[in-house]
DNA sequence: GAATATTCGGATATTTTAGTCTTAATATAA
DNA sequence: TTATATTAAGACTAAAATATCCGAATATTC
């Protein structure tokens, strides 16, 4: 099996989109952020920590601690969560992982892939998590 | 780190495109494959094993043994290889990981990724691996 | 029939990813 | 200041993906 994204990747982006659904400032601890997104507690906890250092988030610790977004969300595309967890090097290589597969030397689908892989791209980075958020409600978000 | 299709898979689709430029009944050894494709022995040969098994490829053992296509070219398209290594669950789940993301109650990116996941289909869809070859002559495949 | 070149199959090893546990640090509130 | 609720950090375990090794089976050639 293979995904396009790790999961490690997916629970960064679930969580990340959480939490842009709520107040400016407010909180969440990690122990809300698995209730809602069914995500083992101690790894959705690593990821947090990882994405903290890199900046994507804020955390305070003790009671009323959590975690928040680290800037506006109107800063924030998913590309920047793929990119601080995964990295793009899909980006750039060959889809069927030929070392050598370059423009002037392509693969069977090269000019097709690299359609789609700047498809992926722009779904990637043409909304914000502001506007995601905004038209969003779903009920893995609702209240309990 | 996360590609499209798992390494097994890429290996894959390599092979059997070389394959796929070769005579109709001419058998090739792993170690032609290996030396020409830069892919660990062993580690394709076992790959090759299980394509073998599917069907996708035959077999024979002893000197002028190898592996050819098991079907004709123009029968098996890179579909067809992914779904024997990887499968094709990529086709019918979130690319945000969300269990609960349908056309009811769509992801953030449900709609956008649905196209594009098309596009993947179609790419490997639309052509065979005879047509691919036809117009294929690359370093890689070149004479030795 | 013997020597040889190959695939087959199973066991094992290594690396990466996923997931867990435990202790420390820290912030809050009583 | 003490109890408590949280994140931080690192060690650990589990599972999956990647890769290797070896002996058996088999086909070819001499």
């Amino acid at each position: 099996m293979s995904l396009i994204f790790s999961r490690q990747c997916e629970y960064a982006l679930q969580a990340v989109l959480y939490l842009a659904l709520k107040p400016h400032n407010e909180m969440t601890s990690i122990k809300e952020l698995t209730r809602r997104l069914d995500i083992p507690y101690h790894f959705l906890a690593k990821i947090l920590q990882d994405l903290t250092r890199k900046g994507l988030l804020s955390s305070l610790k003790g009671p009323t601690g959590g975690f928040a977004l680290g800037m506006p969300a109107k800063d924030i595309t998913l590309f920047h969560i793929v990119e601080a967890i995964d990295g793009v090097d899909f980006m750039h290589s060959c889809v069927m992982g030929f070392p050598e597969c370059t423009g002037k030397n392509p693969c069977a689908v090269h000019e097709k892939w690299a359609g789609l892989r700047d498809g992926i791209y722009t779904m990637l980075v043409s909304k914000n998590i502001a506007e995601m958020a905004k038209n969003m409600r779903k009920p893995e978000y609702q209240s309990a």
